[in-house]
RNA sequence: CGCGGGGUGGAGCAGCUCGGUAGCUCGCUGGGCUCAUAACCCAGAGGUCGCAGGUUCAAAUCCUGCCCCCGCUACCA
C-alpha cells in the first residue's frame, strides 16, 4: 500500500554557513523521516531551498558591498554543499531566486487577491535615509519611553516588555548606520488572516497526533489574529503582480512581497519545479491533492508560519490553478539545541559549523549524535564531551565493534556466510526478537518519536553483542558446525541492525550492506547538480538524487555462500582531547 | 504580563495521557571474556522523583499553592 508522502523542510536562510543548530531542527529528523518513509514503499517528494529574499541579506550584501543577488548565490552553494555532506535526500533542493518560483508565487497572490483576501492598506513605515529602503522594526532601536531603557527594538521593549510604537521610542535609530530613520505613510499588502480563523481552529481541533506543543501554540495564536503585511519597501524581492506595482512600475516606490511570504510558497514552487525537470510537469500534484500526507519540520520558532500562515494562504488560494490545496498532515517542530549552555549566534560566534563537523567527524558520526541527543521535545545543549563520549560509547563500542567482531571472525575462519544449521532455541530466541523490532520502530519513526526509535533500534545491537558474548564462538573450534550456525545467526542480527539503523546511519549503513556482498546501491545519496533555469533565468545548483535503492524496511535474509572481506572501520574512536581542542577552537573564533 | 516546556541516583534522559515493586545511557566499583577500534558480557553501589499541602488502601504519576530554570510572544527568515 504505497502512499505519497509529501516531506517539506523549512528554507534556510542564506545569509551565511549552517550551524548544527539547524540542522538538528529541520535537516537530520526530515531526513529520517523520509528515508523510513521510502524504505517503507512509501512515494516520498522532499523538497526545500535556500530563503534568500529580505531585508537581513540586503544589508549584508550593502556591507560586503556585492549585491543582495551575489550574497545570495555564494550563500545558496554553500548551505546545498553542508546539507549534502550530510547526506540529507532531497528530491529537490532548489531556491526562492528562481523564474519559476516568483511564477508560482505571482500566481498564489492573485488567487489569494482574487478571491478578496488581500487588501491594501496604509501603515507608517521607517525608511532607511541612507538607502530608501524600508526598515523592518528589528533594525530600529531607540530609547523605550515607558522605562527609559535605551535599546530598545522591534516592536516591544527588551527591558519592560511593553509594546511600543517604532515611531514613539525616544531618539530612533538604524541598527545598521545610526541614523535616524523616516516615518513615512506607506501603502502595503495585508493577508487576511483573521478571515481563517474560523476553519484554521475546526481543522487543528482534529490534529491530535501533532505534538502538544505545536498544538497548543498554534491554537494560543488564533485567539488573536490579525491582518498581516506581506509586502515592503524594497528591491530586493518577488515583485507584486498587479497593475503598476510590478518591476517596471516607475511611479512607486519600489516595493515588493515581503519574503516570508514568498518562502512558505516555496514548497509548491520547488514541488512543481521538481515535477518539470523529471519530465512530467503535473507529477507534483499527488503530494499536494490530499490524497497523501505532508510533513513539515522546522524549528519551534517558525511554527507560526507553518500551523497558521501557510494553512491561511492554501485555503485562500483555492479555485486557482493548483486546485484545492491540501493542509499540513503534521506540523513538526523541534526545540532548540545550545552550545555549551549557550545559545547559537553566529555573530557571537557560539557556534559550531555543520562543515567543520563534516569535515573533522564525518557525516554518520554528527547525523547519530543529533538524532539521538538532539532537541526533539525539548532544549537540549551540545557538548562536545557527550559528542566524544556517545560516538565511543555508542557508535564505536556498541555498533562499529558488533560489526567488526563478527565479520572478523567469519572471514578469518569461514571466509563466507556461512549456512545456519541446526538453530538452537537460543538462536531462535535472538532472532525472533531482532525481527520483531521492524514494526515497532517504524512506528516510532512513523510517529516522528526518532530518538525513542534510534533507542530501540541500539537495542538490537546490544542484544546481538550478547548473543555472541554468551555463545562465544571463539571457542568453538572444535564444533565448527556450531560455530558456523552462530556466527549465521551473528551476521543476520548485523544485517536486521543495518537496516534499521538506515535512516539514521546512511553510509555506514551502506559500508555494511558492500561488507556483506551487496552490490547494488543500498542507501542513496544526493548529488549537488548544475541546472539551467527552467525558464531563462541564470542557472544555479541543486540538490536531487535517485533514492530508488535496495534498502527495504524488513528482514532480509542474509547471502549464503557470498565471500566475506576483511572489515571496515565504520567509525573512528574519539581521543578525549577532542574535547579539549574544540572548546579551545570555540574561545579563539570567540576573540 | 500572556503562553508553553522543564525540575527524577555524579551527568544526560525515559516514565507521568490510562495512579500499584523507580527505568535507560554514560560514569563509578568488582568480576568474566579475549573474537573485536582496551571494544564486548555479568554483578553491584548510588535516588525520600524541586518544595509544601490535598485526594486515595496506594502518587514520580491526579488536584492546589509556592520556588527555580528555559523558550516563545508572530512585520527577525
Amino acid at each position: 500500500m504505497s502512499r505519497n508522502v509529501l516531506t517539506a523542510v523549512a528554507w534556510p536562510y542564506a545569509n551565511g554557513p549552517r550551524h548544527i543548530g539547524h540542522v538538528a531542527g529541520f535537516g537530520v529528523p526530515s531526513d529520517v523521516f523520509s528515508r523510513y518513509q521510502r524504505m517503507a514503499g512509501n512515494n516520498v517528494l522532499m523538497v526545500s531551498g535556500t530563503d534568500e529574499h529580505g531585508t537581513p541579506i540586503q544589508v549584508q550584501a550593502d556591507r560586503e558591498g556585492v549585491s543582495a543577488r551575489e550574497l545570495a548565490d555564494r550563500y545558496n552553494r554553500v548551505i546545498a554543499e553542508d546539507l549534502q555532506g550530510l547526506g540529507l535526500t532531497y528530491d529537490l533542493f532548489t531556491r526562492t531566486t528562481t523564474r519559476n518560483h516568483y511564477a508560482v508565487v505571482q500566481q498564489m497572490f492573485t488567487s489569494l487577491h482574487g478571491n478578496g483576501y488581500i487588501a491594501e492598506r496604509s501603515q507608517l513605515s521607517a525608511i532607511d535615509p541612507s538607502t530608501g529602503r524600508g526598515l523592518p522594526d528589528r533594525y530600529v532601536e531607540g530609547t523605550c519611553p515607558i522605562c527609559a531603557y535605551d535599546g530598545a527594538r522591534g516592536d516591544q521593549c527588551d527591558n519592560c516588555g511593553n509594546q511600543l510604537d517604532p515611531q514613539d521610542r525616544i531618539n530612533p535609530r538604524s541598527k545598521i548606520d545610526g541614523r535616524a530613520p523616516q516615518f513615512v505613510e506607506s501603502a502595503q499588502f495585508f493577508l487576511d488572516l483573521p478571515a481563517f480563523a474560523e476553519q484554521l481552529g475546526g481543522w487543528l481541533q482534529t490534529r491530535t497526533d501533532w505534538r502538544p506543543n505545536v498544538l497548543k501554540f498554534s491554537a494560543n495564536l488564533l485567539d488573536d489574529l490579525k491582518p498581516r503585511a506581506i509586502s515592503r519597501d524594497l528591491d530586493w524581492g518577488v515583485p507584486i503582480p498587479l497593475p503598476g506595482w510590478g518591476l517596471d512600475s516607475t511611479h512607486r516606490a519600489p516595493k515588493r512581497l515581503y519574503v516570508w511570504f514568498d518562502a512558505v510558497i516555496g514548497y509548491l514552487s520547488a514541488s512543481v519545479e521538481w515535477a518539470r525537470r523529471t519530465g512530467d510537469p503535473e507529477a507534483w500534484r499527488p503530494f499536494w491533492d490530499g490524497s497523501g500526507d505532508s510533513r513539515y519540520f522546522m524549528g519551534k520558532d517558525n511554527v507560526v508560519f507553518h500551523s497558521v500562515i501557510w494553512p491561511s494562504i492554501l485555503l485562500g488560494a483555492r479555485g486557482g490553478p493548483y486546485g484545492e490545496l491540501q493542509l499540513p498532515s503534521e506540523v513538526v517542530s523541534s526545540e532548540f539545541l545550545t552550545m555549551e549552555g549557550k545559545k547559537f549566534s553566529s555573530s557571537r560566534s557560539v557556534v559550531i559549523y555543520v562543515r567543520d563537523v563534516l569535515e573533522r567527524y564525518g557525516a554518520d558520526a554528527l547525523r547519530y549524535y543529533l538524532a539521538a541527543a538532539g532537541p526533539e521535545s525539548s532544549d537540549t545543549d551540545f557538548t562536545w564531551e557527550q559528542f566524544v563520549t556517545r560516538n565511543n560509547t555508542e557508535l564505536v563500542g556498541a555498533w562499529g565493534n558488533l560489526v567488526n567482531r563478527t565479520v572478523s571472525m567469519v572471514h578469518k575462519n569461514i571466509g563466507v556466510i556461512p549456512g545456519p544449521g541446526e538453530l538452537l532455541a537460543a538462536d531462535h530466541a535472538v532472532l525472533d526478537a531482532s525481527q520483531a523490532a521492524f514494526a515497532p520502530i517504524g512506528e516510532l519513526l512513523g510517529r516522528s518519536q526518532q530518538k525513542a526509535a534510534l533507542s530501540e533500534a541500539m537495542k538490537v545491537v546490544a542484544e546481538a553483542n550478547k548473543y555472541l558474548s554468551d555463545q562465544a564462538p571463539w571457542k568453538l573450534k572444535e564444533d565448527p558446525a556450531r560455530r558456523e550456525t552462530v556466527l549465521h545467526v551473528a551476521l543476520q542480527l548485523v544485517d536486521d541492525a543495518k537496516t534499521l539503523l538506515t535512516p539514521f546511519l546512511p553510509a555506514s549503513s551502506e559500508q555494511v550492506h558492500r561488507m556483506l556482498g551487496g552490490t547494488a546501491v543500498w542507501s542513496g545519496q544526493p548529488e549537488l547538480r548544475e541546472v539551467e533555469d527552467l525558464d531563462g533565468g541564470p542557472g544555479y545548483p541543486v540538490l536531487m538524487g535517485d533514492y530508488a535503492t535496495e534498502a527495504v524496511w524488513e528482514r532480509r535474509p542474509i547471502r549464503v555462500g557470498q565471500p566475506v572481506d576483511e572489515p571496515v572501520r565504520l567509525f573512528t574512536k574519539l581521543e578525549p582531547t577532542v574535547i579539549t581542542e574544540e572548546l579551545e577552537r570555540l574561545e579563539d573564533v570567540a576573540q
